[in-house]
DNA sequence: GCATCCAGTTGTATTATGCAACCAGGAGAG
DNA sequence: CTCTCCTGGTTGCATAATACAACTGGATGC
């Protein structure tokens, strides 16, 4: 039971390697970095759940489209897009005009309040990590940054998300 | 307008440096995680959400603690640690005894079913992220958990967690 | 010993979510 | 052309997590 005594430190796992040390320390750290941001996911705008931005942000790298694509896009039901869509049409954040082509089809337009607001908080989050990643050297930023990247790549080709 | 039109990307904000680009990224790829991470936060193991995993966790490695240090030290309000705890009890992971000193508190011990548990989730998840990382050289790994710690570090200081 | 504080519980409201049922528009077979 | 099936979207319902507020019972201080 020695290792699930401690499966937080160093449990000792008969022959690990740094580099089991190190994946050790990965997950724990995000694990701790996911409960925060889980925490406060809710309110990081008044008027913006985490959720709400990234379909805003969405919305704006692709310009336009359809609430199925998003729902698929992040694993969500198409009732929740339904749902939170209609919230940020009621604020007056995004638009939802007929598809000529498709009747069925509602295609989504961020509106210039959208456009507005997403750049704001987008700004604020921005200036957060800034201030966040203030002491860190320029070589340390890009570092961490590719890693990131590369970590979040493997989305791509599995599904989990822990 | 240009801010605006793409703050996702590379957006045009003057002389932002490549340091200001990888804070960007590194925004960006957090964010990424983080509603990943939401996502699946609640279907990590049929019996325990990240929160109730959390406490788990942190019940292990201080063999002891009561309700309000839990809601303190994650920012929950004392009732939902109250319900987490009393589901946890339920369930047979958790324990609650009182204190002699002070009977107003109720000492928190993991049972030896709640060790089990917390040790196999552990497992699946330290597995998961193995998998993840199967193709990082040692060298990248110590080097993306010395970045994590280090960003997480902040957070002792600061309030927020986007 | 009363006033106050603190740990914990419970009631209520809110929010996000999923599933299932449904509706309306399209697409293909006959 | 019409019937059937598919698909995008909405709505009804249930659930889970959460916060806030009110309350209970024990501890502490003056």
């Amino acid at each position: 039971m020695t290792a699930a005594a401690e499966p937080h430190r160093a449990g000792a796992v008969r022959d690990r390697t740094a580099g089991d040390a190190a994946v050790e320390t990965i997950q724990r750290e995000m694990t701790i970095f996911a409960r925060r941001a889980r925490a406060s996911a809710g309110r990081m705008h008044p008027e913006l759940s985490l959720v709400s931005y990234t379909l805003l942000g969405h919305l704006e790298e692709s310009g336009r489209c359809r609430a199925t694509d998003l729902a698929a896009h992040y694993a969500l039901d198409k009732s929740t897009v339904s749902r939170q869509v209609s919230a940020l049409e009621r604020a007056g954040l995004v638009e939802r005009r007929p598809d000529p082509d498709d009747l069925r089809v509602q295609v989504l337009h961020l509106t210039a309040a959208g456009r507005r607001i997403l750049a704001e908080v987008t700004e604020r989050r921005r200036a957060a990590f800034r201030e966040r990643l203030a002491d860190w050297s320029e070589e340390d930023l890009k570092r961490f940054a590719t890693y990131l990247t590369r970590y979040n790549a493997w989305y791509g080709r599995s599904q989990d998300g822990s």
